[in-house]
Parts: structure tokens; C-alpha cells; sequence
DNA sequence: ATGCTGACTATGT
DNA sequence: TACATAGCCAGCA
């Protein structure tokens, strides 16, 4: 046991967090469930939305390609710029939005390679 | 300590 | 398709 152990657990959790979302290549999303589920974190896709939203702005971590399970940009409750700033990062990245809203999950979802599963 | 809240999601009506 | 509800859990008053 080192120094190291007086990271708060919540701390480690948001690092393996982010560590999944800047895996998320350009032009693909994946959902808060996902990146969830991938971190070693199931069931716990809240703790993804609020870990993103503790970034502050001078962060490189791709937090626009997080979107939730209906392919939809989340809306934010305080009603800033984020939602409509992710809606511009993706559309310039190619990642397209349906009539409805909705990204097409089918087409647009990461898949990573099997070989890559958070830590267990 | 206790209760609320939130960039979520699966399920049910 | 549109709500409502139950789980979920860290942060904060």
C-alpha cells in the first residue's frame, strides 16, 4: 500500500472513465451505458455523464462522442452551449443525424476490438 | 445523518 | 411515440 492509496475511489473510477471515452475514435459515439460497461462500471452510466461533466474546458478528452442509448445528445439541465457545441463537434467530425435527431447507432457506434475490455 | 439532484437506462403502460 | 418509474450512486447542503 502506497501513497497512492489515498486517491479517493471515485477519483480511480473517473480515470478509467475518461481513459475509455479518449479511446473513442473520430467519427464514431458510444453510450453513457457503454463507456459504463467498458470502464469496469455497469449499470452505472450516471456516473459517465456526471464524470463528463466534471471536465473542464482545457481538457483534450473527446467527451462530445458520448451520447445516450437513443443516439440522442443529452440535454443539459442548466440549458448552456455544451448540447449545441457536441451537435457542431460531431457533425465536423461526419457523424450524421437522422430527420428525428437521433445518430443512427447501427452505423455510427464504436465497436472495439474484443481485445479491449477496461479492467476487469 | 438525510434528502435531493443529475450529460443515464431498461421496462412498463 | 410519449411519459412514468425504479435502479443507480457521488456530491453537496
Amino acid at each position: 500500500m502506497g501513497i497512492l492509496e489515498v486517491v479517493p475511489a471515485r477519483a480511480v473510477s473517473r480515470q478509467r472513465i475518461y481513459a475509455v471515452v479518449a479511446r473513442i475514435p473520430r467519427g464514431r459515439v458510444a453510450t453513457y451505458g457503454q463507456v459504463a460497461l467498458l470502464a469496469g462500471l455497469p449499470g452505472q452510466a450516471r456516473q459517465v455523464g456526471y464524470a463528463l461533466a466534471a471536465l473542464d474546458d482545457s481538457s483534450r478528452i473527446p467527451w462530445h462522442r458520448v451520447v445516450n442509448a437513443q443516439g440522442r445528445i443529452s440535454a443539459r439541465r442548466d440549458g448552456g452551449p455544451a448540447a449545441r457545441v457536441q451537435h457542431l463537434l460531431l457533425a465536423r467530425e461526419r457523424v450524421g443525424f437522422g430527420s428525428d435527431g437521433r445518430i443512427p447507432l447501427e452505423r455510427f457506434r464504436w465497436r472495439p476490438r474484443a481485445s479491449f475490455r477496461g479492467r476487469p
